[in-house]
DNA sequence: CGCTCATTTGACGCATGTCAACGCGCGTGG
DNA sequence: CCACGCGCGTTGACATGCGTCAAATGAGCG
């Protein structure tokens, strides 16, 4: 957050133009917010908006990636799939996050959109021309692709050694500070979807995320509004849970 | 292996002069196989060669990034620990691999050398300056990040999907892709780390790790030769375990 | 009101973690 | 040269936490 992300929005006037980026409401925080506007106009003429409604496949791993992604609405889920059927999800997409663009030569993972959803496409040949005219850009992509190894690494260290207390707590704990960093909701986590996609997302079964979450209303820690509505009841002991500082 | 990457190395010529890098081993994998000879002999100048020992500590998570890494020899284990003192091991470096790149602002997770280990050291803030003046470099290194991504999700799919037999037929079968990669031997493989970064690589207990190798000899996969290497019996029987294609 | 689907709860078994003993190789020192 | 200790790996006995299977409850919707 203080790092070199912060100090390039600042400087950006959002002239009046016609095209889609004016409206973009991702803009402060997608990647195109590196663009000047002479450069954000290029992006433009190679970008279309498109929608998917809830389950929608937007590709599938070995696909050849023929376009790059940028969410701007909406919830995307990535998964790698077993043969015998097996379900990994590695990854949520965020408004603002890019999708796609570490694949080479083929994407490593599917994605589907978990509610409905909107994103810009941008033809994967054009936009990887564009990026030795804008250095900028590169950059920026480079710093996206450090953030998301990051967070694999996290979830890494989540799947390996933690258990299901503590990965259904540090779940919790990443949508509350993404709740934070967008100007959400204090204290309420609104999971946007279902039982299997936390299970499939933590490496456990529905049932003992079901019995996790009621563990953790039974100790105080959170109340449930239904069962896609978490009030963090004890900030704190939802953060010891997440990192694990109890035993 | 067929990508971008495969195209670069062939039009250089390896001219002679008297900097470390026209020795090095590992210049046709590393990322500086990407460079011109003028652009090797900048990066020459801000690099330094440096010797750990078994158990040395490279950096630490958390630490301020001053330095980035290209492995030239040996084995070096990436790791995060949590408050308990549980640890899991995020990855393995490779000579020839990159190290330290994607931290911004602060290492994501630590780095020991598991063996003897050398290793070129570049100041982080000499390097990113080159990289405005190689867009080739740039690249480069993008790619890298995308293909450490791609490994990280196929090790989050381990961890959270796979049975302990098919995670130690997964790493087995790595190391053996490994093997091919740099022209070893063909069916014999070197470990080269104990029991317990296996197992917390691999999110398992050493007992855990211990009974799957013997289960692995008893149904005749491999074979073991000393607790160190691995002879591969059967490859089909090893594939379709790491791959999950059974069940 | 009643269907369907998601979630919760319960009962049960097994796989994997835990704890403990044993064996083996290796270096050290008597 | 052998005795010893130490670290590492293997094996065994045991327990328990999580997955599996099944049923009950609840929410959404025609």
């Amino acid at each position: 957050m203080e790092t070199v992300t912060s100090g390039r929005v600042s400087p950006l006037r959002l002239v009046p133009r016609n095209g889609l980026c004016d409206k973009c409401q991702v803009r402060n925080v997608a990647a195109c917010g590196a663009l000047e506007d002479w450069e954000l106009e290029r992006m433009e003429a190679i970008t279309v908006s498109k929608d998917y409604v809830a389950g929608q496949t937007v590709f599938e791993e070995g696909d050849e990636p023929k376009y790059i992604f940028n969410l701007t609405g909406g919830m995307i889920r990535l998964f790698k799939l077993l043969p015998n059927g097996r379900r990994q999800i590695v990854g949520f997409v965020f408004p603002g996050d890019m999708l796609g663009l570490a694949a080479r030569g083929a994407y490593t993972c599917s994605a589907e959109a978990i509610g409905a959803v909107k994103l810009c496409r941008f033809p994967r040949e054009k936009l990887l021309g564009l990026l030795d005219e804008f250095p900028n850009l590169k950059s920026r992509l480079l710093d996206m692709a450090a953030d998301e190894l990051s967070e694999a690494q996290e979830q890494m260290l989540l799947l390996g050694r933690k258990s299901p207390v503590e990965k259904v707590a540090s779940f919790l704990w990443r949508l509350h500070n993404e709740n934070l960093r967008v100007g959400g909701p204090e204290s309420r986590i609104d999971l946007g979807m279902g039982r299997i996609d936390i299970a499939d997302y933590l490496g456990l079964t529905i049932e003992t995320v079901s019995r996790t979450f009621t563990k953790l209303r039974n100790d105080g820690v959170i109340t449930l509004e239904g069962a896609n509505h978490v009030l963090i009841a004890d900030e704190d002991a939802l953060q010891e849970l997440a990192e694990a500082m109890g035993d």
